[in-house]
DNA sequence: AACGCGGGGCC
DNA sequence: GGCCCAGCGTT
């Protein structure tokens, strides 16, 4: 492409931009003076594969407790692992908490994408966004919004992710000097509102006159993405332990599955096995039902079993957790289900 | 390079 | 029920 044409996608693209950026929480209006390098951070990294509708009130939370970088460093790892809770992929938050100190050590983000490269949680991604939002440096900022709209631009034909060099390529080519922030949220705006995974709008794109598989054949066709492996289906089973109107919780392994949050008991089940069925107390229990829960590579048949009587003291670590505030344990969503299908059984 | 890792929204 | 989403870290 000539940089004759790359400078018309730009300048269309910002353009266009100007006149419908989404109103966003952790967004400085376009043009603008640059937002707070944590607001940032905190929304990039939230963003991370999770939808901006989910997102919100997340950061809403989060921003209104933990207003800077240096009270999100104080905080405890348990406050922000149970304020994280439900949002997913709980290894962010652990490398938020991470972050969050190496940062206020230093007193403030780095500027560069390669310093920003280094702190725990960003990956090429999130260090190219967060240099170009929050700096306004160059960087080719690349998110699957960028490669949907990219591969149709430029016509790309070759399935995901082996696509992935020849995309950073071409965003590399249409990437401009200046606004090189508000030009990657364009880009994501685009592909979240008009070039879409499962529409193409080119009456209301602002690059139709650019791009190559509107003149050459279906837009929808692109991105081809590589088959994906069936997901094994699991069965397993959680433990409701009550005691004198207080549940027993146990704190997950730190890393791996659900890693380092609370959680009710269960009996060992995985992505690799089903549960085997052997509570951590003896007694008498009761099934009260089953919740069904999808995760990204296996989908869990969850039984929940109650003690029938007066329990003793499990073994292990754990924590007897008031059920009345059970909402505030920051259990993870299969968990909450499992909750929920116990409690409400009482009403 | 491939895999493990959440959850919700959409059709 | 399947696909998708402002990806990262580990192996």
């Amino acid at each position: 492409m000539t940089a004759t044409v790359s400078n018309t996608v730009s300048t269309l693209l910002l353009d266009w931009y100007d006149a419908h950026a989404r109103d966003l929480p952790w967004r400085s209006a376009p043009g603008a003076a640059a937002p707070d390098p944590y607001r940032v951070w905190l929304s990039e990294v939230m963003l991370q594969q999770t939808t901006t509708a989910a997102v919100a009130p997340y950061f809403e939370k989060f921003t209104q407790t933990w207003p800077t970088v240096q009270a999100l460093a104080a905080a405890s790892e348990e406050d922000v692992m149970a304020a994280w809770a439900g949002l997913g992929y709980y290894s962010r938050a652990r490398n938020l908490v991470k972050c969050a100190a190496q940062v206020a050590a230093q007193g403030g983000f780095p500027e560069t994408e390669a310093e920003l490269r280094k702190l725990p949680g960003l990956g090429a991604y999130t260090a190219a966004a967060v240099a170009a939002i929050a700096f306004g440096q160059r960087a080719v900022v690349v998110d699957a919004n960028v490669e949907r709209v990219v591969s149709r631009l430029f016509a790309i034909r070759e399935p995901l992710p082996n696509s992935r060099p020849q995309i950073r390529e071409a965003t590399d080519s249409i990437t401009p000097e200046d606004r090189a922030g508000d030009f990657a949220q364009a880009m994501m705006d685009l592909g979240a509102t008009i070039c879409t995974a499962r529409d193409a709008r080119c009456l209301l794109c602002p690059l139709s006159s650019q791009c190559r598989i509107r003149a050459e054949g279906d837009p929808l066709e692109l991105p081809v993405k590589a088959k994906k492996k069936p997901k094994p289906s699991r069965t397993g089973t959680a433990f409701w332990i009550e005691r004198e109107g207080e549940v027993w919780l146990v704190k997950r392994p730190g890393t791996g599955m659900l890693g380092g949050m609370r959680a009710l008991p269960d009996d060992g089940w995985s992505a690799r096995k089903d549960g085997d069925g052997d509570p951590p107390v003896s007694g008498a229990w009761k099934g009260a039902g089953v919740v069904r829960h999808g995760f990204t590579h296996f989908d869990i048949e969850l039984g929940v079993a109650v003690h029938a009587s007066g329990a003793g003291q499990p073994v292990g670590e754990g924590q007897w957790w008031p059920i009345e505030t059970i909402d505030d344990a920051g259990l993870p969503t299969l968990f909450a289900k499992a909750a929920r299908l116990v409690l409400s059984a009482r009403d």
